[in-house]
DNA sequence: CGCGGGTTTCCTGATT
DNA sequence: GAATCAGGAAACCCGC
């Protein structure tokens, strides 16, 4: 139903807006990655920077003036698209006097983007629903209430497809639906959304990958194990302002990863059972999950590869069971508990 | 304050 | 060659 058009346009105002090594992202547009710095999406989409769609009531527009608008907050933001675009919808609408989105031509065009974005496998963009703007109103809306509470973890901002918008009646989603803006400012940290912001925090995949990168020199030799802390004003060597707290008991990472596979309408995507009866699971997108662990833990830096070494300690302690030969892949082993089909109550 | 649990971080080497 | 796995080593944080 998109527009190629439209597909260009988004897919670059996401390359623009979120350059980063996220392996999702790369094989999606692996030409596209360094060099789109100052990608200016409407002229490489269109040509040239039309704005037809200011003289144009919303209601009217047409795919392409909605691509111009897009086109045109892009250009003009380069970040936070979300805001920017509910309230350029806003002011045209206010403009024209439209009272609500209701109107078939436009409710058109947000399906229409919906759906491109519901496609996407853009971790980050896919979770914006154009139709579901109103509202939002751009605030940070993330429910991190309860630590064991999966729901509170942006998974719809790491996953792919599917909304969570059918679960708005489901009071146990209910507080952390309105994701909508395209800032992404809900990926902050849950006690950030009472004033203590976590800048360090706020687009943890794209932060995480560079973080071995982005000191700017090759690595040095070190010796084994992880360096001692130093401390410094702001903290120590490797995060100048994180500080990494445990979480609470009963909130570990077996369970973590427990509680998405049990949750499939908040999975995303992340992971899928293997054999649901045997509790072997795989990984679908390693390093979301590993985002969303980091989030959970309030560590920016977490990625696959130290989530798995903390998975694969599970086996000595039998939480988990090695499953050879296949990546990504992993069994639940005797120590576990809460996963099976008898014990949460699921008739499989 | 010390200790143990549960990671987290980094590493080398092997495998896919 | 990159991603992943395996596991050693040591640091870190937290609760007790």
């Amino acid at each position: 139903m998109s527009s190629p058009c439209l597909s260009s346009v988004l897919t670059h105002a996401n390359l623009t807006m979120y350059q980063t090594n996220h392996p999702d992202v790369l094989l999606q547009q692996p030409s596209m990655l360094p060099s789109i710095n100052n990608l200016q999406i409407s002229s490489l989409a269109y040509g040239s920077n039309s704005q037809c769609y200011k003289q144009i009531s919303p209601h009217c527009w047409t795919i392409d003036n909605v691509l111009e608008w897009i086109s045109d907050q892009v250009d003009r933001t380069n970040f936070d698209l979300g805001s920017h675009l509910h309230q350029s919808l806003h002011e045209q609408k206010t403009k024209y006097e439209l009272q609500s989105l209701s109107g078939p031509e436009l409710n058109e065009t947000c399906h229409l983007l919906d759906d491109f974005l519901s496609n996407l496998n853009f971790p980050l963009l896919s979770t914006i629903r154009i139709g579901q703007a109103e509202g939002a109103n751009g605030k940070r809306e993330f429910d991190y209430s309860d630590d064991h509470d999966l729901s509170t973890l942006t998974i719809e901002s790491l996953g792919d497809t599917e909304y969570l918008s059918d679960n708005q009646s489901d009071s146990e989603y209910s507080s952390s639906s309105n994701s909508s803006t395209l800032g992404f400012s809900g990926l902050g940290s849950p006690e950030s959304g009472s004033g203590e912001s976590d800048p360090e925090f706020s687009y943890p995949l794209i932060s995480i990958t560079n973080m071995k990168t982005e000191k700017g020199e090759p690595r040095q030799k070190r010796p084994r194990g992880r360096p001692p802390k130093v401390i410094t004003e702001h903290g120590n060597i490797y995060d100048n302002s994180k500080k990494i707290k445990h979480a609470p008991r009963g909130t570990h990472l077996w369970e973590f990863i427990r509680d998405i596979l049990i949750h499939p309408e908040k999975n995303q995507g992340l992971m899928k059972w293997e054999d649901r009866r045997e509790g072997i699971f795989k990984f679908l997108k390693s390093e979301a999950v590993a985002q969303m662990w980091g989030q959970k833990k309030k560590n920016s830096s977490m990625t696959y590869e130290k989530l798995s070494r903390a998975m694969r300690y599970y086996y000595k302690r039998e939480i988990l069971e090695r499953v050879d030969g296949r990546r990504l892949v992993y069994k639940f082993g005797k120590n576990s508990s809460g996963w099976k089909t008898e014990e949460i109550g699921i008739g499989i």
